[in-house]
RNA sequence: GCCGACAUAGCUCAGCGGUAGAGCAGCUGUUUCGUAAACAGCAGGUCCUCGGUUCGAAUCCGAGUGUCGGCUCCA
């Protein structure tokens, strides 16, 4: 989730953290909650608490953010969740009294030396990059202002709700430790979190979406459905169970299916490489760290962390001609990551996963044309899963490669493949990787939450590298343009947020086991398995409860399992070679035929329909 | 990597200085049942690992490993 890098605007960015990966800040900074007055204000009131409880605090920063608030600080000791209980406490007298929140300003000098001397010297780095600032861009110094409520008082620009009495109904929710300025050079402080809200209902309804969260944790239903595993012998690598491995294939099959209709074609390639490719890829300057590397003999070697090198290696098997061109080349290798332990997190950052990727080798004419391609095979691949995507076009970050004029064509191919394709977008200004722009994708989940989905790139510098050239219809030789992307992204992470999204009830098309039939009696168990074997026949996923339990038991297993399918099965489906369908849903449909059930399953799963 | 928390039976959890408990799951037996839990019995644990304190450690302390919440990172 955290992998949208948000830029806040440069005058925003000292007082008021956006959110990082909030999809909203990305697509419109300028767009604030309205209840954002009322969370900064809660953090205020936070903060009187905590300077209340612990004399000496130096304070970070508070700001609101989408559901609630937090404040950065400086404490003698560590903070334990009965702290939290006694910081509300002290929130919930200061709301009663109902302070009113004023606002001063000082001169800077002032207010420079107001929190001198309070000891705050947090908020005095703050002042003196404000100053910095605005002598950069030949402003004179504002006035600081600072915000005053009962015993607390906070540099801030505001705004602040009237009094304390407005602040509605609150929770605080956890402590955790962060870097003040987010740089992991400076102090770490102690950030407590909470959330606040207009009214009681809306508070409850925001827990109880934490509560659902929680329960559709990927990691708990992936036990619970039998999906996956992860051991402590082999840390954040998944190991994938006959279930897990179901749903895997089946999206896997869709994957592939959605590429040969694009015109790609499949390749493979190792994961033990030697250090010369990755050289002259560039990853083992700017990507060692986070490879795993081993002496292979007497040379050393790396495993892949990413499939591109070896396609441009695949390319260079043969004089290409521009004819050959476009070549669209998709691989499902194994890829490996040391990533850093702290940034580990279920199937949603994996050490060993394996990409849906692309690589199309092109000519600079067939940009556009193949941008729009990855456009509407991103669209076409999300339909089964009722995913409609969201695009964002990210554009020159400040530490560039290459000539603005470079920028210039590689973004306006973006945006026109983007148009092309009739395709609303946002700009994400500043976003794109060093080398070149991107389109990243988006997709919002059953509880309202934004992924980052696929990244499409565009790859001037590895065709350089690798010397990529193909002989051009005027005679001559010119360089391909490579464009990367990844529809699911890693299946790990896929199977993760669809987890999630569904609560593990897949559809219909990739639940790990469709149907489960579930014979009443012993007796039924023989003709139980021919039904089954006669479902499997058209390629579904079909299993037989045949357990001592009785048919009210095996139903309540099945269901939750999420199966889709209950085919319960007693003497009068035997007598009729017929089954009784039953929907996860609780819906009874009536007895039908073996073949016929069977045909309208399989052309069920063949629509591939969300559900 | 950093800050903090957590680690007891397959799962969910209780026990928190005097050598371990429940429910569910499992196994066995009985039951063969018509749309979300039949009944009875049995079995199951180097209390994450290593070290320390103590007459005695699941319990206290330290280190390690893993996991979780964040920060950072994320071609």
């Amino acid at each position: 989730m955290a992998e949208a890098q948000g830029q806040a605007p440069p005058d925003e960015e000292v007082l008021v953290a956006p959110e990082r990966g909030s999809v909203e800040e990305l697509l419109d900074a300028s767009a604030g909650d309205p209840l954002d007055p009322m969370r900064h204000s809660a953090a205020h009131v936070m903060a009187e608490a905590v300077m209340d409880l612990f004399p000496g605090t130096k304070l970070g920063i508070g700001p609101a953010i989408a559901d609630g608030f937090y404040y950065d600080f400086e404490l003698p000791r560590a903070l334990t969740p009965d702290d939290l209980a006694a910081i509300e406490a002290r929130m919930a007298a200061s709301v009663a009294a109902d302070h009113a929140f004023v606002r001063h300003e000082l001169p800077p000098e002032e207010g420079r030396a107001f929190f001198v001397e309070r000891g705050q010297p947090y908020k005095v780095e703050i002042l003196d990059d404000l100053g910095v600032a605005a002598r950069a861009a030949g402003r004179p110094m504002p006035p600081v202002t600072t915000y005053e409520h009962g015993p607390f008082i906070d540099l801030c620009r505001g705004p602040h709700v009237a009094s304390t009495g407005r602040i509605g109904p609150f929770r605080l929710l956890s402590v955790a430790g962060a870097y003040w300025r987010g740089d992991e050079k400076r102090p770490m402080l102690q950030r407590i979190y909470g959330t606040v809200w207009a009214t009681q209902e809306e508070l409850e309804r925001y827990l109880w979406r934490r509560e659902e969260a929680k329960k559709r944790d990927h990691r708990k239903l992936g036990r619970d459905l039998d999906l996956f595993s992860f051991h402590a012998e082999s840390p954040a690598a998944p190991f994938w169970h006959p279930r897990g491995m179901a749903l895997w294939r089946a999206l896997e099959a869709w994957s592939r299916q959605v590429r040969l209709e694009g015109g790609f074609v499949e390749v493979r390639t190792p994961a033990v490489v030697r250090k010369e490719l990755w050289e002259t890829s560039g990853h083992w300057a700017l990507y060692r760290e986070n490879m795993f590397v081993f002496e292979d003999g007497d040379h050393l070697s790396g495993l892949k962390p990413m499939n591109c090198p070896e396609s441009m290696l695949i390319f260079r098997t043969q004089v290409r001609s521009y004819r050959d061109l476009p070549m669209r080349l998709a691989d499902y290798s194994w890829l490996f990551r040391n990533e850093r332990t702290g940034a580990l997190a279920g199937m949603f950052r994996v050490r060993q996963l394996t990409q849906d990727d692309s690589h199309v080798i092109c000519r600079d004419d067939q940009v556009i044309e193949e941008v729009n391609l990855a456009l509407r095979l991103v669209r076409r691949q999300y339909g089964p899963f009722g995913f409609e995507p969201r695009f964002k076009l990210a554009t020159r970050p400040e530490k560039k490669l290459g000539t603005d004029e470079f920028w210039e064509m590689a973004e306006g191919k973006l945006a026109e493949a983007l148009h092309g394709a009739g395709i609303a977008y946002a700009v994400d200004s500043g976003g794109g990787a060093f080398y070149a722009p991107k389109i990243d994708v988006f997709v919002e989940d059953a509880l309202g939450r934004e992924w980052q989905m696929a990244t499409i790139q565009l790859d001037y510098q590895l065709p350089q590298r690798f010397e990529l050239e193909y002989r051009a219809a005027a005679g001559g030789v010119e360089r391909p343009v490579v464009i990367h992307y990844a529809i699911y992204g890693s299946f790990e992470r896929f199977i993760g947020i669809i987890t999630e999204h569904y609560a593990g009830a897949f559809p219909f098309w990739c639940a790990p086991v469709q149907a489960v039939v579930v014979p009443i009696a012993d007796r039924h168990l023989d003709a139980a398995g021919e039904l089954a074997g006669v479902l499997r026949a058209r390629g579904l996923r079909v299993e037989v409860d045949n357990s001592s339990n009785r048919m009210q038991n095996k139903i309540r297993l099945a269901q939750e399992q999420k199966v889709p399918y209950m085919l319960v099965f007693g003497d009068r489906e035997a007598e009729a070679r017929t089954a009784s369908p039953r929907t996860r849903g609780g819906e009874q449909q009536p007895a039908v035929g073996w073949e016929e059930l069977a045909e309208r399953l399989a052309e069920e799963a063949a629509a591939r329909r969300p559900d």
